[in-house]
DNA sequence: CGGATAATGTTATGCGCATAACCAACCTGT
DNA sequence: ACAGGTTGGTTATGCGCATAACATTATCCG
């Protein structure tokens, strides 16, 4: 690929990243939340209660990211940990009340959110949209070199 | 949209960036840059040397982020801040000679990088994605609230 | 068994990004 | 010509992310 082409999807992608993000940055603000934040309470939301591990595993971000973002998240009153009984090491995270409200208002703010983004494109477009850039971060994704043959 | 779909786009916006930004982070490490640095470089490479507040158009961050980002560049001798001659306030920046070189470099990661990326879309595909993503940052984008009538 | 290895979580540190507050220099307009 | 607003840049602070180094508990195996 010639430079020119390849320039521009990297900074797109780089463009996009920015971009997006901040735009969820100022929707979440109102709710007192951080971008990288939402994630987490949606997730838990998801899937129920969780060891930090699950968590980092489903977020993509390392270990020592989930400590600090559960902590502050704790801080605010929006999850609760507590130690795993099978495990000594693990604590187990999940919402609390406030954090099952705020979830539900983080879904709203998505749902716009993503409308926004794929405005005036055509429909066929958005509907592969996600297959398409869940491709490319598979691509690019170096977490698990390993379980290249699954199945 | 319902939300199983936003949610779908969403998270699929933000593992691209996380995912993508650690691959370029891995493919900058040898060069001893951070992810971010690249796309200052690759700008002045691109328009020869300009004042600081028109990189923080370029590239879409805010100015203060261009200060940090500009000192530690001229730290590691990549590039080169002088008072403009026009205006006291400004500083023009430029790339040193080892600053090119390592743009050059640059390109050649980037390259390989957007290949990696679109690896096994069809062509069509990777033909309009630039497009795609472009327009979604548009969408997104509150940094130009004015301007918005340009046709 | 018991010792090596793996897995969970934390602290320390550093980078890119953001906002808020501020100074200095440059326009304006009346 | 000068007061007031605008623009260019910096500092301070905070967040999400990363890696490296570490302590603790689980697990595997000879």
């Amino acid at each position: 690929m010639d430079f020119e082409r390849a320039d521009a999807l990297n900074q797109a992608v780089r463009l996009l990243s920015l971009r997006h993000r901040a735009r969820a940055a100022a929707l979440l603000a109102p709710l007192g939340l951080h971008p990288g934040q939402e994630a987490l309470l949606l997730e838990l939301s998801r899937s129920g209660p969780m060891i930090q591990a699950q968590l980092s595993e489903a977020l993509g971000c390392e270990p020592p990211s989930v400590t600090i973002m559960t902590r502050k998240l704790e801080a605010t009153g929006h999850i609760r940990r507590a130690p795993a009984p099978s495990d000594k090491r693990a604590s187990v995270v999940e919402l609390t009340e406030s954090g099952e409200a705020l979830a539900g208002q983080v879904k709203l703010l998505w749902c716009a959110l993503a409308e926004e983004t794929v405005a005036g494109l055509p429909a066929e477009t958005v509907a592969e949209l996600p297959g398409i850039l869940t491709a490319m971060t598979g691509n690019v994704d170096t977490r698990r070199p390993r379980r290249s043959r699954e199945r």
